[in-house]
This record gives structure tokens, C-alpha cells and sequence, in this order.
DNA sequence: TATAATGTTTGAAC
DNA sequence: AGTTCAAACATTAT
């Protein structure tokens, strides 16, 4: 479920009920969902990995972490942790993280930091990227103020394509090659959305949980690197590690 | 069936 | 005081 593309796929799913008012709520929330109830959705917007529904004065932050699903105009056969009921539909969100935000959601987003959205900037994530020499790639490119919306499968791809080993430390990665990083960290986000829609994603996996490199037929390494422990899938080879 | 996985926050321990 | 770490949350495919 998780990464960034997914998400931008939820909004779009929902923009059935944008606009809509919501005439039921119900679900296993800690939030007070009765907040809910009888509101008007202005807008639903997304940030990285978190789904935002946009009220006048608030807003509903959904994280589907690690297993959250949802369903639209249909259910699962557990309690939903939120449930939201509009005249001519619904949607039920489960195994989520959901807080709410205060005020003008603007206030709480910075929306250059987001890979996807149309304000992206370029520039300012390689300038948090040079405030951060010692860092592992890896890490940076998880850190979700730099990259919203990159996760792991996201920063295996990007790696791998960039032929930039994991474990690099940022500072010591060629400019070109940090730039390179940077843009095709959005040239690959747009791409895992395309192939999520179509139900292909894993189809064009180049380096996520392959035993080869395709391009000199070497083993991958998987090793779980950097401060976050994720795992990596790099090409000792065909990836450059600069240290 | 046990394990591991597209994630993040929290709070204890050092 | 800063870091590191495990725990917690919880589902599903292999």
C-alpha cells in the first residue's frame, strides 16, 4: 500500500466525494470521529505517504503505514478504523494511522518537500542534501522531509538506476550524480504510479528483490544498510560506492 | 507455518 | 543530552 504513488492513487479514487458532505462516521479510531459527521469534504490532497481529506477548518491525516488498506462503495468483513458514509457511497480505511491537523492544512505541509506534487523542488532537496554529507544515500533518500513519498522500493530503484551504491556517504557522491538521484527520484515515483494502475509494478522491478544484476549478470547483494535498517538490493559492480 | 515485508512513532536504555 | 534500540501497531504473501 504504502509509497507515495499509491497514495496519489487513493486520492484519485475518492475524487467521487470531494465536495460531498458526510452524513455517517463510524470506525475503531482514537480520534474523535464525530467530528466527522455532518461535514463537507473540501478537498483531498495527499503529502508523500500521508492522505489528507481537507475540511474548512481541519484535516484528516491517514497513514496506512506498513498494512493499512481501504475499500470504496465496499467492505472488508473487519472493523473499519474509520468509515465514512456520503449519500451515494462510502469509503472504509483500515489499519491506519489517523490524527488530525489543526487549521490550514498549508500550515502543517511543506509541499516542495513532496516528490509528486506539482511544487516539488528540486533544488531545495539538494540543499538539504548538503546539510547532511555524512549520511548514507540510503537513508537520505528515506528521509521524508527531503523525499515525501520515496520508500524502500522507491530508493532500491533509484539506486540501481543511478548505478549509485546504497551505503555512498551523500557528501561523497559526485554533484551530477546527486542530481541525477534527485530527478530520478521523480521520474521513477510517476512511473511506479503508471505501473501500480496497471497492475504491473513488480514487472518492471529492476533491482527490488532480484537475485541478479541484468546488467552484468552478477549476484545482488541484500543487506540491510544504513541507520534505518531497510534493505537494500545493490550491484556491487555496476554501483559506485563513494566514501 | 513461521517469517518477512512498500512504515513510523514512542519511550526505555545506554 | 544525544543516540540507539526494541516495542508497538497489525495484515498478508510466500
Amino acid at each position: 500500500m504504502p509509497e507515495g504513488p499509491s497514495i496519489v492513487i487513493l486520492k484519485e479514487a475518492v475524487q467521487q466525494f470531494s465536495g460531498q458532505k458526510i452524513i455517517d462516521v463510524s470506525g475503531n479510531s482514537s480520534i474523535d470521529i464525530l467530528r466527522l459527521k455532518k461535514k463537507t469534504i473540501r478537498e483531498f490532497k495527499t503529502w508523500g505517504k500521508h492522505f489528507l481529506i481537507c475540511f474548512d477548518d481541519f484535516t484528516v491525516k491517514i497513514h496506512m503505514l506498513m498494512f493499512g488498506t481501504y475499500r470504496i462503495n465496499e467492505r472488508k468483513e473487519t472493523v473499519p478504523r474509520l468509515r465514512l458514509v456520503f449519500a451515494d457511497g462510502e469509503i472504509n480505511f483500515y489499519t491506519c494511522s489517523i490524527k488530525i491537523l489543526e487549521g490550514d492544512v498549508n500550515l502543517h505541509y511543506d509541499w516542495e518537500e513532496d516528490v509528486m506534487n506539482e511544487n516539488w523542488n528540486p533544488e531545495k532537496a539538494k540543499r538539504s542534501l548538503d546539510k547532511i554529507p555524512k549520511q548514507m544515500i540510503c537513508d537520505a533518500l528515506l528521509e521524508q522531509n527531503i523525499f515525501s513519498g520515496v520508500g524502500n522500493i522507491i530508493k532500491n530503484e533509484v539506486l540501481y538506476r543511478c548505478k549509485i551504491h546504497p551505503e555512498s556517504r551523500v557528501g561523497k557522491i559526485p554533484e551530477k550524480d546527486i542530481v541525477s538521484l534527485i530527478d530520478e527520484s521523480v521520474v521513477y515515483s510517476f512511473q511506479f504510479l503508471d505501473w501500480k494502475k496497471n497492475y504491473e509494478l513488480k514487472k518492471h522491478w529492476l533491482a527490488h528483490t532480484k537475485k541478479t544484476c541484468l546488467r552484468c549478470d552478477l549476484p545482488l547483494v541484500k543487506k540491510y544498510t544504513g541507520t534505518k535498517k531497510r534493505r537494500s538490493f545493490f550491484c556491487t559492480n555496476c554501483q559506485k560506492l563513494h566514501q
